[in-house]
DNA sequence: CCAATTTTGTACCGAACGTTCCAAAACCCA
DNA sequence: TGGGTTTTGGAACGTTCGGTACAAAATTGG
């Protein structure tokens, strides 16, 4: 069992066998695997190669599939949290259009976003999924309303909230095989969705 | 195999022994199941359970699996088009929400829109499901458009995209939990978004 | 060096998967 | 009625699935 909740910590001695793998290494590597071939279709072959571990060391470290799922969403949801809360606020329409980028593109190629993919294929059924996956959305509109307006974040929530929704809305448009120039032209729009809180672009 | 390539056609008498099932009739259950399990859960012992015929004759009606979703997906992009053109033009913002709504709530609950749903499943590793999810979105693009602004569709698409963009969007929010009422409200912002083209809300 | 404890390798489990096979059944036409 | 043709029922196919059993290996503290 996981008997250490994050493995970063600092290893205490314990008895026993070592690890003969990093814990958060090849959980990055098993969340590589759910994101390019979604939760079903990652097979448990293909995530113990992939982490270069066999079947006991993944059991006995992660308890289920479901629970390696659950650890990486987690682990997703962490640093997706932390790298958009640390682009800079949208003084203007271009650092907005900066961080509505960052949301369209979460760097996994035509893949998507992990967490809305996992939503998508697994909330209605999963309870665990649905609540890590309203944890993040939610979070992502905290941060972006925040940055909108710090003064008034509840005005901001709302148009936080529509802003969030285009760029997911994107990820669908990006698979389904359109262009990047498309779905810049589509998050270009949200210029008006801001009219309020920000200044027009200069160009 | 499928020699009708539309069941809804005139059965044209030919030897053998008949079909105890109509073609459409089981192909919309099966589309049920997809909608609510997605494909890979979907499995061929609940779908035949559901279609109420047997394996010989699903594997002799429609040749496989793959080949029930790619029909299924078909049938549902046919009929959602279909009623979404039939949506009156929006003539006000009220007309607009009712359009948007129409997109964001497909009649699946909280299972959201199918097209979608595959997409983000498969489109990455599936040319075919990609194929029918880029044409599906398209046409929904389109017909928005038009709709906006039947004069000047070029210019609507951009608007209509990230009409599009955005109610998708609202789909995977759903499906992570928020309400109705959150849902409503983000949607609300698109009325920013069609400024230059319609009358602004009464209300 | 010796228990105690944990991890690792391998083989294996029963269940479920999508698909196929084949004979019986049900129809058309002659 | 009988040959041709298609569908149906049901068993069976080989594969893959997620998960387990168990003994050997590797470490700890005593």
């Amino acid at each position: 069992m996981n008997t250490t909740p994050h493995a970063s910590e600092i290893a205490t001695a314990s008895p026993g066998r070592p690890r003969g793998f990093d814990e958060d290494a090849v959980l990055a590597i098993a969340l590589r695997v759910f994101w390019e071939k979604g939760y079903k279709a990652a097979s448990l072959e293909a995530l113990t190669t992939a982490m270069g571990i066999n079947r006991s060391s993944f059991y006995n470290c992660f308890g289920s599939k479901h629970g390696v799922l659950l650890a990486a969403l987690k682990s997703y949801s962490e640093g997706a949290l932390k790298r958009f809360s640390a682009i800079a606020e949208p003084s203007s329409q271009q650092t907005m259009m900066a961080l509505l980028t960052a949301l369209a593109n979460p760097a996994g190629g035509t893949n998507g976003c992990l967490l809305v993919n996992c939503i998508t294929e697994l909330a209605p059924h999963d309870p665990e999924v649905r609540r890590l996956g309203s944890r993040h959305i939610a979070q992502l509109q905290s941060i972006l309303a925040r940055k909108l307006s710090p003064k008034d974040p509840e005005t901001a929530m709302a148009t936080a909230g529509a802003l969030l929704a285009l760029a997911i809305g994107t990820l669908t448009m990006r698979k389904s095989g359109q262009t990047s120039e498309q779905i810049e032209a589509t998050l270009q729009q949200a210029e008006r969705l801001t009219a309020g809180f920000l200044q027009p672009a200069a160009d």
